[in-house]
RNA sequence: GGCGCCGUGGCCAAGUGGUAAGGCAGAGGACUGCAAAUCCUUUAUCCCCGGUUCGAAUCCGGGCGGCGCCUCCA
């Protein structure tokens, strides 16, 4: 029962063994904030909260931060084209993606660190470097860091940076640089970004930082010089990931991340998402949609996170059925009435069973789909099991739902479902009250008024269930 | 060009050496006033060819097909 996880560094499935028995530091490439986030971020992030969930599930203690970068490229021209400065154009992105998160069950993480409010630290940590000899100021008046004094560089992405020269096409011209594939720690400020705010007092004169260095500064800030594990997009491997491990390791001497894991980015309908498609899709749409953000949830789990997965509208409502039987599930056994004197039944066995094979199953590298399998059976066996018996005791039904209940603290499923369908009081009474006149509307053999009421009940999302112990009432997404 | 990934039933998706989890959809059946929920039954030569092995979806080689990164896109 060892958690194995696959590290982007190693290329391999290696045992999880934190750098301090029982406790994990983990640090998470957060969005950019400077449009809503979409579905493929937010792929990314729910992988991000099923492994807060399952390590904490585990017994560790999780510090957990995620950094919202408020200062780069994307959120200065984005600013500038709305005319306003980069504080006033972020504020809502960081609140609507917050928003966004507790919608779709991400849990609340210890700490979400922004780029703007660690200016003073991220000018001391490029000090350190130039100091060490990392790093070099440029007639530009940026400052850059030196590839040649980290021999190590590429290692995370398994390059060979000779190649860099001669392949890519490395930023020229505009920067003096002395070797082109330095990147820029600090950048001198353009006229831009005096007028979006996004400009700074540095030695080296009025600039910003440049995007690598927050995660650096703001990791090891909060966490220490070694973090047990660093999350993010496949696509921030390299040149992102690559750099911070050289600016951190030479600013503090330490190894910098004991293991990296990177999401593989998703596909909707088919193809890869992005501008040029037009094919963006956001979370908050999808909401407006209708869509039950259970079923958005459970979709992007649905496949494992270094797998491919093709995002579609068919997906989404397969999975919102199927969330649904989860609830039915979760209803029927919260809903059942127990017999004390009932015989034996394969309940706790089944519990305890499904547990294990749960527990296991995320411990193989955070294997959701196959976690799914094992709930989804557990959901047929003991459904079939309740049929057989008709009764059972109580503790054995306790069981069951706590098998249900524990697993769910890891998926969410259950949770973010249950959020979104809270419903007034004044619906609930109407609601029996309907269901009293059915009853006696049934009871009276008037069954064109009883299914009058059902049609009326079920324009509204709520579904009737007759069984023997009378009726239930839930409503559906 | 360099590095890498993927190809499992109608759709989605686990499994990575011992003869195929699970979800959705379909068909049949049980139950039901009708339904719903639930259960049962039912659908896979695991892209192709060759090799290793007592045994391969799983390992190796080749082929075909799809894709990613190498551009501050999660």
């Amino acid at each position: 029962m060892t958690l194995k996880v696959y590290n982007t560094a190693a290329r391999s499935l290696q045992e999880f063994v934190p750098l301090r028995e029982g406790e994990v530091r983990v640090y998470a490439c957060g969005p950019t904030i400077y449009n809503h986030a979409h579905i493929g971020n937010f792929r990314t992030f729910l992988f991000f909260d099923l492994v807060h969930r399952h390590l904490e599930y585990s017994g560790y203690g999780v510090q957990f931060v995620m950094n919202l970068t408020d200062v780069d490229d994307k959120v200065i021209q984005a600013a500038h084209e709305a005319g306003s400065t980069i504080e006033e154009h972020t504020k809502p992105f960081g609140d609507t993606f917050l928003a966004d998160c507790v919608s779709l069950g991400v849990w609340t993480v210890d700490s979400y660190p922004r780029a703007t409010m660690h200016i003073e630290q991220m000018v001391e940590f490029i000090e350190r470097l130039v100091d060490k000899g990392h790093a070099y100021s440029a007639e530009d008046g940026a400052v850059y860091f030196s590839i040649e004094s980290f021999p190590e560089y590429g290692k995370l992405k398994g390059i060979d940076t000779s190649t860099l020269i001669a392949g890519a096409r490395v930023e020229h011209d505009e920067y003096d640089k002395e070797d082109a594939r330095d990147f820029a720690l600090w950048k001198a400020a353009t006229e831009e970004d005096e007028e979006v705010g996004a400009a700074w007092d540095s030695p080296w004169g009025r600039g910003r930082p440049g995007w690598h260095l927050e995660c650096s500064v703001m990791s090891t800030m909060q966490l220490g010089d070694t973090l047990d594990m660093h999350l993010g997009g496949e696509d921030l491997v390299f040149p992102h990931h690559e750099n911070e491990i050289a600016q951190s390791e030479c600013a503090t001497g330490h190894p910098f991340v004991r293991y990296w894991m990177h999401v593989k980015h998703l596909f909707v309908e088919g193809r890869k998402m992005s501008k040029s498609l037009g094919n963006f899709i956001r979370v908050r749409e999808l909401l407006e949609e209708g869509y039950d953000p259970a079923a958005i949830r459970h979709l992007l789990i649905s496949s494992h996170y270094r797998g491919e997965l093709n995002f579609t509208r068919a997906g989404l409502k397969a999975s919102g059925v199927a969330v649904q039987r989860l609830m039915d599930f979760e209803a029927r056994l919260s809903q059942l009435e127990t017999a004390d004197d009932a015989e034996e039944s394969a309940l706790p066995g089944l519990a305890e069973k499904v547990v294990l094979d749960f527990r296991s199953t995320m411990d193989d590298d955070f294997n959701s789909a196959g976690a799914l399998g094992v709930l989804f059976g557990f959901v047929t066996k003991v459904n079939a099991e309740l049929d057989a018996k008709g009764r059972v005791s109580t503790s054995d039904r306790d069981l069951a739902l706590g098998a249900l209940r524990s697993m769910d603290t890891v998926l969410g499923l259950l949770e973010v479902a249950q959020a979104s369908r809270v419903i007034d009081d004044d619906l609930s009474s109407w609601v029996e009250r309907m269901i009293e006149e059915r009853a006696q509307a049934r009871a009276s053999k008037d069954f064109a008024r009883a299914d009058e009421i059902r049609e009326e009940l079920s324009a509204k999302n709520i579904v009737l269930e007759d069984s023997a112990e009378g009726t239930r009432w839930k409503v559906v997404n």
